[in-house]
DNA sequence: AATGCGCCCAACCGCCCGCTC
DNA sequence: AGAGCGGGCGGTTGGGCGCAT
């Protein structure tokens, strides 16, 4: 099947977005939503393709859309999920909140690959292919920057305007003998299985299957909520919302604030843990 | 002041996938 | 089963801008 170029937009607006374009469709995305992308440039009054239209509001319009300079700590996690990942921009911007896959793929193109040239791998390195990005094993993310980020996007205010603040959350954490227990919640019930708690002359690594995270994800009990150690690899953190792809007012409201989860992905190094998609 | 050059990023293009009929 | 369609994704483009000469 081939399907006929988008040159049936014949007559139809190419080009930069004008104020009063992006004014309409915005306001009958806001009273009606974006049922039919196609069909949205008719009924909102706009000679641009259904595509175009799509584009404009994913990259641009939405109103979680965090805007400015990427900071360090995001350009960080970016260079991190692009080693796990690859060229997955959706997949990585999934898991950076306000950020869109383009605007990740131009920072990515214009900054980030200069920082990782400027980056001399340690000789021998087995992964040839890019030679220039760290290795797994070599970033840790778990460092404060990303705590602290951790911290500020539960309390707000970069989750936006219209998300609840959660007064009472936190984050704990253990760490010792480079094993580490993460647990987040809302209110008191931050569980943090303590790693003195567990059996740690095992190199202790949860089956992380399928019902792992529909076990553990969609339950209201903490308790079940499984927090996994890991040996000296790399730890990744990952909001639940972000996991979920989707915006974290839409992501809170389907949870009805029972709780929010933030865990822990423990993976070896060169042994990559591939995210399920929600 | 004029010109050239490189960078940035919004937007486009083409392909793929999943769903429906 | 497969055609048709909409949506999503990654790669690419090109206009605008700032800086150097």
């Amino acid at each position: 099947m081939v399907r006929a170029p988008c040159c049936e937009k014949m007559g139809l607006k190419k080009g930069p977005w004008t104020p009063e374009e992006d004014q309409i469709l915005v306001s009958y995305i806001q009273s009606n939503g974006h049922g039919n992308w196609r069909a949205i440039p008719k009924l909102a009054g706009l000679l641009r393709c259904g595509k175009s239209c799509r584009l404009r509001w994913t990259n641009y319009l939405r109103p979680d859309i965090k805007r400015g300079n990427f900071t360090r700590e995001e350009e960080d996690s970016i260079i991190q999920l692009h080693e796990m990942l690859g060229n997955r921009w959706s997949a990585i911007a999934a898991r950076l909140p306000g950020r869109t896959d383009n605007e990740i793929k131009n920072v990515w193109h214009t900054h980030l690959k200069k920082r990782l040239k400027n980056y001399q791998p340690p000789q021998n390195s087995k992964n040839n292919n890019d030679s220039k990005a760290p290795s797994t094993s070599q970033i840790n993310l778990k460092n404060s920057h990303n705590f602290s980020n951790i911290q500020e996007d539960i309390n707000g205010p970069r989750s936006g305007p219209n998300s609840p603040q959660r007064s009472s959350s936190e984050i704990s954490t253990v760490t010792a003998d480079s094993m580490a227990v993460t647990a987040v919640t809302n209110g008191d019930q931050t569980m943090v299985k303590q790693l003195d708690e567990m059996d740690s002359s095992e190199n202790f690594i949860p089956e992380i299957d399928e019902s792992f995270w529909t076990d553990n994800l969609s339950t209201a009990d903490n308790s079940s909520f499984v927090m996994a150690g890991a040996h000296e690899e790399l730890q990744v953190q990952f909001p639940f919302h972000a996991m979920k792809q989707e915006s974290v007012e839409m992501a809170e409201a389907k949870l009805e604030d029972d709780m929010d989860f933030w865990y822990n992905v423990f993976i070896k190094s060169g042994d990559l843990l591939e995210l399920p998609e929600f």
